[in-house]
DNA sequence: CGCGACGTTGATTTGCCTCAACGATTGTGG
DNA sequence: CCACAATCGTTGAGGCAAATCAACGTCGCG
């Protein structure tokens, strides 16, 4: 049983003793390292993890070679790359431990038949996504409204020491903007 | 029965005809002219609209006045104000007709008996929220790794004639940039 | 110790915005 | 049917915010 998971999950649906049973029969726990790899680009993703301890990042490496951050992923919350596992296409992501974790797999291919026995799963998923989703709506409403400068700043308030947790170059690159400007950034707030 | 719908439904999961009718039974279809508002800031959005015919534009307007397109809702889609309707708060978004259209309303609150009574319509909608969730991910990895024109450029490619549909000044919104910039691009691309 | 990872600071450049004025087209009311 | 306003696109001039390029400082670690 992984408690940290059936918590999360319960926030959302309720969920009976056998549908547990039958969620944790899928599920298998996983540790990485610092800057350990669970998907490169040119693999298809086919699993969903959830963070139990530690940190990942979703990024990308454009043609003028630039990591782009797609998504953090914290505990008690799933990070995959959907487009990939979605539409059953290559990746062209890395999906990578920022600090040693610990990780739950659910591997798409046991979804079906999750979703089959137990409804209240397939209703906790869709939940997730839409939270997610809305999320990167105001991601985008963020980006065109607020300048640099205030995009830094409300991601600060939003997140308090998460800017202590990560490189700065990381929320720089999550933010869209160098990490020069943020060091100048800091400079002149204090 | 509607037949849009129900078709497009059915491009995801497989619906029993009683099914069907259940669905149908929470559907009212309503008309709206040029300019015609669902939504405004203030309000609750408290349900789904199916684009039958014409398209729809959500967008919200910032500090300095200016306005910033959040989502297009052409034929065969649905649109709505997610993060008003998840969290039960007052949007800050208008939702408009961009052209006279036809719509089906879909009540939130007929929502959680639909899913009881009929799982594959949790599936579609968990489905549709997957891939609009992926679509604003790709925007977010677009706005970061793309210059303005090369956004502009692959936003023409990837819905060729929808230029030609709605006024530029709105794609400039949507894109995050100003209509003057677009038209400096058209002139220089011809 | 020496190397790599990360942050800082300075000088320069540039892409896009802003402001402003001017057409072209469409719609509307007298 | 015409005058007028509203809507939308174009073009020019100027400015600025952030990127880029480059060098240096510092910390941690094999």
């Amino acid at each position: 049983m992984y408690p940290e998971l059936l918590n999360h999950i319960k926030r959302y649906v309720s969920l009976a003793a056998r549908d547990e049973e039958l969620l944790c029969d899928h599920v298998q726990p996983l540790g990485l390292k610092k800057k350990g790899i669970l998907l490169e680009p040119g693999k298809i993703c086919t699993g969903n993890y959830f963070v139990v301890k530690g940190c990942m990042r979703l990024y990308f490496i454009n043609n003028k070679l630039n990591e782009h951050i797609i998504q953090f992923g914290l505990e008690n919350w799933w990070i995959n790359d959907q487009d990939s596992s979605l539409h059953k296409k290559p990746s062209n992501c890395y999906l990578q431990a920022i600090e040693p974790s610990e990780l739950l797999l659910l591997p798409d291919k046991a979804l079906p038949a999750l979703f089959q026995q137990a409804p209240q799963l397939e209703s906790y998923f869709r939940i997730m996504t839409q939270i997610v989703y809305v999320a990167a709506q105001r991601r985008i409403g963020f980006v065109f409204n607020q300048t640099e400068e205030e995009r830094y700043r409300s991601f600060v308030s939003q997140f308090p020491g998460f800017v202590q947790r990560v490189p700065q170059y990381m929320i720089a690159s999550y933010l869209g903007l160098t990490p020069q400007y943020i060091s100048r950034l800091r400079a002149k707030i204090s």
